[in-house]
DNA sequence: TAGATTGTTAATCGATTAACAATC
DNA sequence: TAGATTGTTAATCGATTAACAATC
């Protein structure tokens, strides 16, 4: 679903390469891993995360393939992406591979988002707890109605829209969400990307144009439910039923 | 991400059946659409709507495609799927198109949503204007916090989530949207499946189990996050750039 | 050593793309 | 008829799965 096709030539695979593994070392790494996999490494982190919480020290394949939902297969191919954390006949240690994944996927330092839109839905995510705990700093909240500009939204202080670049410049936001109307969607875009933030999540319905480089990501809750009633009317009509 | 591999066998494709094509008649109607597909129609029925509000009558599969961020063969082999409503030489009836997409993806009636938490998110989603004009009627909201329960959000008066079963038969809701924490999410989710209800959208950062037969998408906002955090870091490496 | 489980291979399956015959 | 654009084919590409050799 999203821009990365080219790149994917650099003959050597794993294998011809000479086997110098250094222990705790990169790994796989520089390699592209493939989108699916990367959706499901998070999954991954969080099935580990879990697991540590209640003192779980290590994991096989098997199981935290079925905590994730999917086939232990799958999971060590995508594993193997990341690098060979595991041992055989024994499994993995789960703080060590939860380690190892989040390094893979940039998740060592602490992201800066900035959210823009204070309505119901932009105070819902910056009052979210989850980003916080997964290593994502809330560090600004924008709105263009003066009614709100100043409010307070959980720790934060509305900022007006107007000032958007000052702002994201000085609270060194290098993500942002968007959790606005369709219709001013693509002008705050722009600006954010002339802003020089590259890593943008929509919630906006519509389709918004990017310029090359720049990771654009689109959630859409009406999509979600088009689809299941996709499913639910397949379900529904008579015809063989599958 | 979904369940459905079976099926798929019915040899006969639209190519060696006769062509007794009854104009305005069911067309593809039928056959499986693959899930990428599907969420590419929903794309397309958005781009559509934009242009019957626009008043333009016909568009190209170049240009809609353009507008939805696909290339045109994807876009023409997507619609194959549905059925073939386009004439060659001109192109599409933005009209015509769209209600056949809609009627593929099972949008001809309204459906009856629920959503189960009336916190930031569910209070977000409730008052969502995106949801009515597409068909999707939010029919109740529930919480568990007595603080809560009676509040007006939106239209309605928050129920009581020990009244869920009689609730959702009473307002005939067929689609439920989880917004509420982890660690309720799956006893929930089991009393919504046993109430009858299959179509099952959550934002609960857990994986859920649900039986076969229950449709159950996910939408999880830190896992958007993270995976803009692999591309963006990725993006920073030096090594070869992409 | 015997048992267990990883990491990797090769086969299968599905999705995307380019090209073009069909046809308005 | 000539020009345009669909719908479909076949080729390519990527993702998933099953199986097993490697190895703890």
């Amino acid at each position: 679903m999203d821009s990365q096709r080219d790149a994917m030539e650099q003959t050597v695979t794993s294998l011809d390469s000479p086997p110098q593994a250094v222990p705790g070392d990169t790994g796989a790494a520089g390699k592209q891993i493939p989108p699916a996999a990367v959706a499901r490494l998070t999954i991954y982190l969080r099935a580990l995360n879990t697991l540590m919480a209640e003192g779980t020290e290590r994991v096989s394949s098997e199981s935290l393939a079925e905590a994730s939902g999917v086939s232990s297969s799958t999971l060590r191919k995508d594993l193997s992406h990341v690098g060979s954390y595991g041992t055989r006949g024994v499994g993995y240690e789960v703080q060590y591979l939860s380690r190892h994944i989040a390094a893979a996927l940039g998740l060592t330092h602490d992201w800066k988002v900035a959210i823009v839109g204070a309505g119901n839905l932009g105070k819902a995510l910056a009052r979210y707890g989850g980003f916080e705990s997964r290593g994502f700093d809330v560090v600004a909240i924008f709105d263009a109605d003066q009614m709100v500009v100043g409010n307070e939204v959980g720790w934060l202080r509305v900022s007006d829209v107007a000032d958007l670049e000052p702002v994201l410049e000085r609270t060194g936001a290098n993500m942002v969400v968007l959790a606005l109307p369709a219709a001013v969607a693509q002008s705050v875009c722009d600006r954010v990307v002339a802003a020089g933030v590259h890593s943008i999540l929509s919630f906006a319905p519509v389709m918004l144009q990017v310029p090359e480089g720049v990771n654009l990501r689109k959630v859409d809750m009406a999509t979600e439910l088009q689809i299941l009633a996709y499913h639910a009317q397949r379900a529904q009509t008579p015809g063989q039923p599958e």
